[in-house]
DNA sequence: CAAAATATACGAAATTTTTCGTTGACAAGC
DNA sequence: GCTTGTCAACGAAAAATTTCGTATATTTTG
C-alpha cells in the first residue's frame, strides 16, 4: 500500500499550503519549523517545494524583502474542494453518499459534530 | 497541482482494485480492458502492478491454472475507509464535519441522496 | 568592518509510482 | 506437431515527488 493521487496539491505541498493558511503569511524557515512539529523535514528541502509550488502558481511571495514571505494563491476552500471531489470520483464512482458513509465510520464522531452536520444537511435542502 | 499522497492504495492499484471488488475474480487480461474502457494502459503495465499489488498483499491469486486468477485481498470497506481516513487527517486534521461539509458542496447532491444521508446520521445516533 | 549566522538559488540525487520492451512458456487451431 | 497467439516474468526506463549538498548573497553581531 501507499499512495491515492489527486490532481491536487502533493502530501508535502498540501502540509505547507496548511501552515499558510492556518498561519498566515510565512517566510521559509516559519512553515518549515511548523512542518517540524510533525515530521522531520530540511529547511532546503520545504525551500525548494515552496519555490516549486510558486512556480506552480499555488503560491505567491513578496521577494522585496531579504526574508520572502509566501502566501497561499488558492483558498483552502478550493483546495479541499478538489481534493475531496476527486476523491469522491476515483473512490465512490461519484456517490457523495458512500463517501459520507466512510467519513462516519472513519473516525468515532462527537454529538456535537453529529449535531452541526445535520444543521448542514437542513442548509443544503434549500 | 497533483497529488495528495496517502497510506492506501496507489491511484492505479486502487483502479484494479474497483475493477477486482466489482467484477469478482478475473485475469490480467480482464482487469486490463476494463481499466482500457476509461483510461488507455499496456497489458504489461496492469501485469506488473497487479505482480506488485501482490507482492504487497493487496491481491492474492490462483496460479494453478495458466491464466492467472487475481482476488482483491482487501475488503472495499476497509480500503474505502483507509483512504477517507487518510484524507480526513492530512486535509481536514481529523474534523468529519468540515470533511462532510467539503463532500457536501464538490457535487450537486439530489434529494434521495440526501435522504438517505440523514438515515445514515439516524443510524449512528445509536 | 570582519566574522558568524541565516537566506536563497540551483542542480543533482534518492524515492516512489507507472510504463513498457523483451524473453521464454504454454495453448489453441490448423 | 507447427504455427500463431496469449500469457507471465523480469528488468529497466520514464515520470513524478521529495530530499539534500553546495555555492552565493544578505544581514546581524561583536
Amino acid at each position: 500500500m501507499s499512495r491515492t493521487k489527486t490532481q491536487g496539491p502533493t502530501e508535502k505541498e498540501l502540509a505547507i499550503l496548511k501552515v499558510l493558511w492556518h498561519k498566515g503569511p510565512s517566510t521559509v524557515r516559519q512553515v518549515n519549523d511548523e512542518i517540524n512539529k510533525r515530521l522531520e523535514t530540511g529547511y532546503t528541502t520545504t525551500l525548494k517545494l515552496m519555490q516549486i509550488m510558486l512556480e506552480k502558481g499555488l503560491l505567491v511571495r513578496d521577494d522585496s524583502v531579504f526574508k520572502h514571505i509566501y502566501r497561499p494563491a488558492i483558498s483552502a476552500e478550493k483546495a479541499e474542494k478538489q481534493i475531496v471531489g476527486d476523491v469522491l470520483e476515483k473512490v465512490f464512482s461519484g456517490s457523495s453518499e458512500r463517501l459520507v458513509m466512510r467519513a462516519l465510520s472513519a473516525k468515532q464522531i462527537t454529538a456535537q459534530e453529529l449535531k452541526k452536520i445535520r444543521q448542514l444537511l437542513d442548509k443544503m435542502e434549500e
